[in-house]
DNA sequence: GTTTTATGTTTGGCCTACCAAACATCCGGT
DNA sequence: ACCGGATGTTTGGTAGGCCAAACATAAAAC
Protein backbone atom coordinates (compact mmCIF):
# COMPACT_ATOMS: atom_id res chain seq x y z
CA UNK A 1 0.00 0.00 0.00
CA UNK A 2 3.02 1.48 0.68
CA UNK A 3 3.78 4.49 3.53
CA UNK A 4 3.41 7.83 1.70
CA UNK A 5 0.66 9.07 4.01
CA UNK A 6 1.54 12.92 2.40
CA UNK A 7 -1.77 12.53 0.75
CA UNK A 8 -3.31 15.04 2.17
CA UNK A 9 -4.29 16.14 -1.86
CA UNK A 10 -7.53 17.76 -2.59
CA UNK A 11 -10.27 15.84 -4.40
CA UNK A 12 -9.09 18.06 -7.38
CA UNK A 13 -5.56 17.19 -7.36
CA UNK A 14 -6.32 13.34 -6.94
CA UNK A 15 -8.00 12.97 -9.66
CA UNK A 16 -5.74 14.99 -12.04
CA UNK A 17 -2.84 12.86 -10.94
CA UNK A 18 -4.87 9.61 -11.36
CA UNK A 19 -5.83 10.42 -15.10
CA UNK A 20 -2.21 11.32 -16.39
CA UNK A 21 -1.60 7.98 -14.72
CA UNK A 22 -4.60 6.45 -16.83
CA UNK A 23 -4.21 8.28 -19.55
CA UNK A 24 -0.01 7.14 -19.53
CA UNK A 25 -0.84 3.60 -18.99
CA UNK A 26 -3.82 3.22 -21.52
CA UNK A 27 -2.35 5.54 -24.65
CA UNK A 28 1.11 6.46 -23.58
CA UNK A 29 0.81 10.16 -23.80
CA UNK A 30 -1.33 12.75 -21.71
CA UNK A 31 -1.72 15.85 -22.80
CA UNK A 32 -3.95 18.71 -21.12
CA UNK A 33 -6.75 17.91 -23.83
CA UNK A 34 -6.77 14.49 -22.80
CA UNK A 35 -6.41 15.16 -18.76
CA UNK A 36 -9.62 17.18 -19.25
CA UNK A 37 -12.08 15.39 -21.39
CA UNK A 38 -10.96 12.34 -18.93
CA UNK A 39 -12.37 14.46 -16.28
CA UNK A 40 -15.06 15.95 -17.57
CA UNK A 41 -14.25 19.93 -17.14
CA UNK A 42 -12.70 22.36 -19.61
CA UNK A 43 -9.35 22.94 -20.81
CA UNK A 44 -9.08 26.12 -19.28
CA UNK A 45 -9.69 24.61 -15.68
CA UNK A 46 -7.65 21.42 -16.86
CA UNK A 47 -4.58 24.01 -17.62
CA UNK A 48 -4.83 26.35 -14.61
CA UNK A 49 -4.50 23.62 -12.15
CA UNK A 50 -2.08 21.49 -14.29
CA UNK A 51 0.19 24.14 -14.46
CA UNK A 52 0.15 24.73 -10.65
CA UNK A 53 0.77 20.79 -9.71
CA UNK A 54 3.93 21.34 -12.18
CA UNK A 55 4.83 23.89 -9.67
CA UNK A 56 4.13 21.96 -6.58
CA UNK A 57 6.81 19.38 -8.56
CA UNK A 58 3.95 16.66 -9.31
CA UNK A 59 3.58 16.93 -12.89
CA UNK A 60 6.10 17.44 -15.64
CA UNK A 61 5.64 19.35 -18.77
CA UNK A 62 7.47 17.47 -22.13
CA UNK A 63 9.60 19.70 -24.56
CA UNK A 64 6.66 19.50 -26.92
CA UNK A 65 3.70 20.00 -24.25
CA UNK A 66 3.15 16.23 -23.03
CA UNK A 67 2.67 16.13 -19.96
CA UNK A 68 4.20 13.54 -17.25
CA UNK A 69 4.07 12.44 -13.65
CA UNK A 70 7.59 13.42 -11.29
CA UNK A 71 8.35 10.75 -8.96
CA UNK A 72 7.12 12.22 -6.45
CA UNK A 73 3.71 12.63 -8.29
CA UNK A 74 3.43 9.05 -9.30
CA UNK A 75 3.81 7.97 -6.05
CA UNK A 76 0.99 9.99 -5.11
CA UNK A 77 -1.35 8.49 -8.00
CA UNK A 78 -0.43 5.46 -7.59
CA UNK A 79 -1.09 5.30 -3.78
CA UNK A 80 -4.54 6.39 -4.77
CA UNK A 81 -4.91 4.09 -7.19
CA UNK A 82 -4.15 1.45 -5.32
CA UNK A 83 -6.72 2.38 -2.66
CA UNK A 84 -8.85 2.42 -5.32
CA UNK A 85 -8.28 -1.11 -6.31
CA UNK A 86 -8.45 -2.37 -3.01
CA UNK A 87 -11.75 -0.48 -2.22
CA UNK A 88 -13.60 -1.75 -5.65
CA UNK A 89 -12.57 -5.32 -4.65
CA UNK A 90 -13.92 -5.06 -1.46
CA UNK A 91 -17.14 -3.80 -2.87
CA UNK A 92 -17.44 -6.17 -5.46
CA UNK A 93 -15.67 -9.42 -3.89
CA UNK A 94 -17.33 -8.95 -0.09
CA UNK A 95 -20.16 -6.50 -0.17
CA UNK A 96 -21.20 -8.28 -3.23
CA UNK A 97 -21.84 -4.51 -4.62
CA UNK A 98 -22.50 -4.04 -8.91
CA UNK A 99 -19.43 -3.43 -10.74
CA UNK A 100 -20.77 -0.10 -11.99
CA UNK A 101 -22.02 1.15 -8.50
CA UNK A 102 -18.59 -0.01 -7.36
CA UNK A 103 -16.77 1.81 -9.60
CA UNK A 104 -19.07 5.09 -8.66
CA UNK A 105 -18.35 4.46 -5.03
CA UNK A 106 -14.49 4.21 -5.04
CA UNK A 107 -14.26 7.34 -7.30
CA UNK A 108 -15.64 9.15 -4.51
CA UNK A 109 -14.03 7.63 -1.77
CA UNK A 110 -10.76 6.47 -3.14
CA UNK A 111 -8.17 9.56 -1.49
CA UNK A 112 -9.65 9.26 1.30
CA UNK A 113 -9.47 6.81 2.66
CA UNK A 114 -6.73 6.41 5.54
CA UNK A 115 -3.90 4.00 4.52
CA UNK A 116 -4.11 2.11 7.52
CA UNK A 117 -7.50 1.40 6.59
CA UNK A 118 -7.25 0.35 3.12
CA UNK A 119 -4.37 -1.98 4.33
CA UNK A 120 -6.58 -3.62 6.55
CA UNK A 121 -9.19 -3.88 2.95
CA UNK A 122 -6.27 -5.35 1.10
CA UNK A 123 -5.47 -7.71 4.20
CA UNK A 124 -9.06 -9.15 4.11
CA UNK A 125 -8.74 -9.68 0.26
CA UNK A 126 -5.90 -11.51 0.59
CA UNK A 127 -7.56 -13.93 2.89
CA UNK A 128 -10.51 -14.19 0.94
CA UNK A 129 -8.18 -15.14 -2.25
CA UNK A 130 -5.76 -17.31 -0.17
CA UNK A 131 -8.93 -20.09 -0.66
CA UNK A 132 -8.99 -21.20 2.89
CA UNK A 133 -12.10 -22.73 3.74
CA UNK A 134 -13.36 -20.48 6.09
CA UNK A 135 -13.35 -17.81 3.87
CA UNK A 136 -14.83 -19.93 0.83
CA UNK A 137 -17.55 -21.04 3.11
CA UNK A 138 -18.08 -17.70 4.19
CA UNK A 139 -18.65 -15.70 0.87
CA UNK A 140 -21.08 -18.78 -0.17
CA UNK A 141 -23.42 -18.26 3.26
CA UNK A 142 -23.03 -15.16 2.73
CA UNK A 143 -24.15 -14.86 -0.93
CA UNK A 144 -27.45 -17.00 0.33
CA UNK A 145 -27.82 -14.67 2.96
CA UNK A 146 -28.21 -11.89 0.92
CA UNK A 147 -30.74 -13.46 -1.09
CA UNK A 148 -33.31 -14.71 0.78
CA UNK A 149 -32.13 -13.78 4.24
CA UNK A 150 -30.76 -16.73 5.88
CA UNK A 151 -27.27 -17.63 7.67
CA UNK A 152 -27.49 -21.11 6.38
CA UNK A 153 -25.98 -23.08 9.28
CA UNK A 154 -27.49 -21.35 12.20
CA UNK A 155 -26.09 -21.77 15.54
CA UNK A 156 -27.22 -18.20 16.14
CA UNK A 157 -26.81 -16.58 19.27
CA UNK A 158 -24.12 -15.25 21.22
CA UNK B 1 -31.29 2.73 5.42
CA UNK B 2 -34.42 4.58 4.15
CA UNK B 3 -34.95 5.19 0.60
CA UNK B 4 -33.77 8.72 0.12
CA UNK B 5 -31.36 8.89 -2.49
CA UNK B 6 -32.00 12.90 -2.42
CA UNK B 7 -28.68 13.16 -0.85
CA UNK B 8 -26.40 15.20 -2.92
CA UNK B 9 -25.57 17.06 0.32
CA UNK B 10 -22.01 18.70 0.38
CA UNK B 11 -19.54 17.83 2.77
CA UNK B 12 -20.28 20.81 4.37
CA UNK B 13 -24.66 20.36 4.44
CA UNK B 14 -24.01 17.51 5.80
CA UNK B 15 -21.91 17.49 8.91
CA UNK B 16 -23.78 20.57 9.76
CA UNK B 17 -27.22 18.34 9.57
CA UNK B 18 -25.46 15.59 11.38
CA UNK B 19 -24.23 17.90 13.79
CA UNK B 20 -27.56 19.19 14.87
CA UNK B 21 -29.18 16.00 15.25
CA UNK B 22 -26.50 14.81 17.70
CA UNK B 23 -26.41 17.78 19.63
CA UNK B 24 -30.20 17.39 19.78
CA UNK B 25 -29.87 13.34 20.56
CA UNK B 26 -26.82 14.21 23.58
CA UNK B 27 -28.23 17.88 25.41
CA UNK B 28 -31.83 18.26 23.57
CA UNK B 29 -30.76 21.46 22.05
CA UNK B 30 -29.01 23.08 19.51
CA UNK B 31 -27.80 26.68 18.47
CA UNK B 32 -25.38 28.08 16.25
CA UNK B 33 -22.77 28.16 18.57
CA UNK B 34 -23.13 24.83 19.49
CA UNK B 35 -22.70 23.58 15.70
CA UNK B 36 -19.93 25.82 15.58
CA UNK B 37 -18.17 24.77 18.27
CA UNK B 38 -19.08 20.64 17.37
CA UNK B 39 -18.03 21.00 13.85
CA UNK B 40 -14.96 23.01 14.95
CA UNK B 41 -15.32 26.39 12.92
CA UNK B 42 -16.63 29.99 13.64
CA UNK B 43 -19.43 31.08 14.71
CA UNK B 44 -19.80 33.29 11.82
CA UNK B 45 -19.36 30.52 9.09
CA UNK B 46 -21.99 28.22 11.09
CA UNK B 47 -24.31 31.01 11.07
CA UNK B 48 -24.73 31.96 7.04
CA UNK B 49 -24.43 27.80 6.28
CA UNK B 50 -27.19 27.48 8.65
CA UNK B 51 -29.61 30.42 7.69
CA UNK B 52 -29.04 28.95 3.93
CA UNK B 53 -30.56 25.20 5.30
CA UNK B 54 -33.56 27.38 6.83
CA UNK B 55 -34.18 28.52 3.32
CA UNK B 56 -33.96 25.37 1.67
CA UNK B 57 -36.17 24.13 4.22
CA UNK B 58 -33.80 21.70 6.46
CA UNK B 59 -33.17 23.59 9.54
CA UNK B 60 -35.65 25.08 11.68
CA UNK B 61 -35.14 28.14 13.68
CA UNK B 62 -37.28 28.37 17.17
CA UNK B 63 -38.35 31.44 18.57
CA UNK B 64 -35.38 31.98 21.33
CA UNK B 65 -32.75 30.83 17.95
CA UNK B 66 -32.97 27.20 19.41
CA UNK B 67 -32.30 25.35 15.87
CA UNK B 68 -34.33 21.50 15.06
CA UNK B 69 -34.53 19.79 11.76
CA UNK B 70 -37.36 19.98 9.35
CA UNK B 71 -39.14 16.51 8.49
CA UNK B 72 -36.65 16.69 5.51
CA UNK B 73 -33.59 17.64 7.18
CA UNK B 74 -33.73 14.96 9.56
CA UNK B 75 -34.43 12.55 6.76
CA UNK B 76 -31.32 13.08 5.62
CA UNK B 77 -28.97 13.21 8.53
CA UNK B 78 -30.89 10.28 9.82
CA UNK B 79 -29.78 8.69 6.46
CA UNK B 80 -26.54 10.00 6.70
CA UNK B 81 -25.98 8.95 10.68
CA UNK B 82 -27.20 5.71 9.33
CA UNK B 83 -24.47 4.88 6.37
CA UNK B 84 -21.57 6.11 9.26
CA UNK B 85 -22.88 4.08 11.43
CA UNK B 86 -22.74 0.71 8.76
CA UNK B 87 -19.36 1.80 7.42
CA UNK B 88 -17.75 2.58 11.10
CA UNK B 89 -18.99 -0.61 12.34
CA UNK B 90 -18.06 -2.42 9.24
CA UNK B 91 -14.29 -1.41 9.23
CA UNK B 92 -14.13 -1.80 13.15
CA UNK B 93 -15.80 -5.56 13.05
CA UNK B 94 -14.90 -7.24 9.73
CA UNK B 95 -11.62 -5.34 9.04
CA UNK B 96 -10.82 -4.92 12.18
CA UNK B 97 -9.58 -1.20 11.73
CA UNK B 98 -9.26 0.21 15.45
CA UNK B 99 -12.12 2.59 16.67
CA UNK B 100 -10.35 6.37 16.33
CA UNK B 101 -9.50 5.28 12.61
CA UNK B 102 -12.68 4.19 12.14
CA UNK B 103 -14.08 6.99 13.36
CA UNK B 104 -11.68 9.61 11.13
CA UNK B 105 -12.36 7.57 8.09
CA UNK B 106 -15.81 7.46 8.43
CA UNK B 107 -16.18 11.04 9.11
CA UNK B 108 -14.93 11.72 5.68
CA UNK B 109 -16.41 8.98 3.99
CA UNK B 110 -20.23 8.53 5.36
CA UNK B 111 -22.46 11.26 2.87
CA UNK B 112 -20.49 9.84 -0.17
CA UNK B 113 -21.65 6.18 0.14
CA UNK B 114 -24.27 5.44 -2.25
CA UNK B 115 -27.20 3.68 -0.67
CA UNK B 116 -27.04 0.98 -2.41
CA UNK B 117 -23.57 -0.05 -1.18
CA UNK B 118 -24.74 1.16 2.33
CA UNK B 119 -27.09 -1.22 2.30
CA UNK B 120 -25.05 -4.15 1.22
CA UNK B 121 -22.39 -3.49 4.05
CA UNK B 122 -25.79 -3.19 6.40
CA UNK B 123 -26.53 -7.06 5.12
CA UNK B 124 -23.01 -8.04 5.71
CA UNK B 125 -23.11 -6.44 9.10
CA UNK B 126 -26.46 -8.44 9.87
CA UNK B 127 -25.07 -11.69 8.04
CA UNK B 128 -22.23 -11.57 10.90
CA UNK B 129 -24.24 -10.61 13.62
CA UNK B 130 -26.76 -13.80 12.87
CA UNK B 131 -24.01 -15.79 14.49
CA UNK B 132 -24.03 -18.38 11.85
CA UNK B 133 -21.05 -20.76 12.02
CA UNK B 134 -19.31 -19.63 8.73
CA UNK B 135 -19.36 -15.75 10.34
CA UNK B 136 -17.67 -16.98 13.39
CA UNK B 137 -14.97 -19.22 11.33
CA UNK B 138 -14.49 -16.49 9.16
CA UNK B 139 -13.23 -13.91 11.52
CA UNK B 140 -11.76 -16.19 13.75
CA UNK B 141 -9.40 -17.24 10.37
CA UNK B 142 -9.32 -13.46 9.36
CA UNK B 143 -8.01 -12.40 12.78
CA UNK B 144 -5.41 -15.22 12.96
CA UNK B 145 -4.67 -14.44 9.02
CA UNK B 146 -4.18 -10.61 9.79
CA UNK B 147 -1.25 -11.26 12.61
CA UNK B 148 0.50 -14.18 11.67
CA UNK B 149 -0.25 -14.21 7.32
CA UNK B 150 -1.49 -17.79 7.32
CA UNK B 151 -5.27 -18.61 6.68
CA UNK B 152 -5.76 -21.31 9.23
CA UNK B 153 -7.32 -23.91 7.31
CA UNK B 154 -5.67 -24.43 3.85
CA UNK B 155 -7.28 -26.02 1.01
CA UNK B 156 -5.99 -23.15 -1.25
CA UNK B 157 -6.23 -23.03 -4.77
CA UNK B 158 -9.03 -22.97 -6.72
C1' DG C 1 -29.69 48.78 36.62
C1' DT C 2 -25.50 48.69 34.76
C1' DT C 3 -21.63 46.07 33.32
C1' DT C 4 -19.70 41.85 31.70
C1' DT C 5 -20.15 37.80 29.08
C1' DA C 6 -22.28 34.80 25.76
C1' DT C 7 -24.43 34.49 21.60
C1' DG C 8 -25.81 35.70 16.82
C1' DT C 9 -25.08 38.38 12.44
C1' DT C 10 -22.75 41.03 9.00
C1' DT C 11 -18.85 42.46 6.34
C1' DG C 12 -14.83 41.99 3.65
C1' DG C 13 -11.48 38.87 2.32
C1' DC C 14 -9.24 34.46 0.84
C1' DC C 15 -8.86 30.09 -1.54
C1' DT C 16 -10.31 26.26 -4.38
C1' DA C 17 -12.43 24.76 -8.35
C1' DC C 18 -14.92 25.32 -11.88
C1' DC C 19 -16.90 27.73 -16.62
C1' DA C 20 -17.13 30.59 -20.88
C1' DA C 21 -15.03 32.99 -24.10
C1' DA C 22 -11.29 35.43 -26.13
C1' DC C 23 -6.88 34.81 -27.50
C1' DA C 24 -2.53 32.46 -28.97
C1' DT C 25 -0.17 28.70 -31.07
C1' DC C 26 0.74 24.75 -33.48
C1' DC C 27 0.17 21.29 -37.02
C1' DG C 28 -1.66 18.90 -41.10
C1' DG C 29 -3.58 19.21 -45.64
C1' DT C 30 -3.78 21.11 -49.91
C1' DA D 1 2.84 29.28 -48.24
C1' DC D 2 -1.65 29.41 -46.36
C1' DC D 3 -5.71 28.18 -43.95
C1' DG D 4 -8.56 25.67 -40.64
C1' DG D 5 -9.07 22.78 -36.85
C1' DA D 6 -7.03 21.09 -32.72
C1' DT D 7 -4.66 22.37 -28.78
C1' DG D 8 -3.05 25.39 -24.93
C1' DT D 9 -3.47 29.73 -22.11
C1' DT D 10 -5.48 33.80 -20.18
C1' DT D 11 -9.14 36.56 -18.41
C1' DG D 12 -13.26 37.57 -15.99
C1' DG D 13 -16.85 35.57 -13.47
C1' DT D 14 -19.47 32.36 -10.20
C1' DA D 15 -20.14 29.51 -6.19
C1' DG D 16 -18.97 27.10 -1.96
C1' DG D 17 -16.83 27.24 2.30
C1' DC D 18 -14.14 29.13 5.37
C1' DC D 19 -11.91 33.11 8.65
C1' DA D 20 -11.37 37.48 11.25
C1' DA D 21 -13.21 41.22 13.06
C1' DA D 22 -16.72 44.60 13.80
C1' DC D 23 -21.05 44.88 15.29
C1' DA D 24 -25.67 43.90 17.65
C1' DT D 25 -28.26 41.80 21.04
C1' DA D 26 -29.55 38.80 24.70
C1' DA D 27 -28.38 36.76 29.35
C1' DA D 28 -25.89 36.73 33.60
C1' DA D 29 -23.52 38.75 37.32
C1' DC D 30 -22.69 42.10 40.14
Amino acid sequence: MSTYEHDPVSHSVAHHLVAIAELLEEYGYARVTDVARHLGITRGSASITLKSLEQKGLVTYDDRRFLGLSEAGRQVAESIQAKKAVLRDLLVRVLGVDEKQAEEDTCKLEHLVSARTAERARRLLDFIESGSSEARRFLAAFGRFRKDGTGGTEEKGR
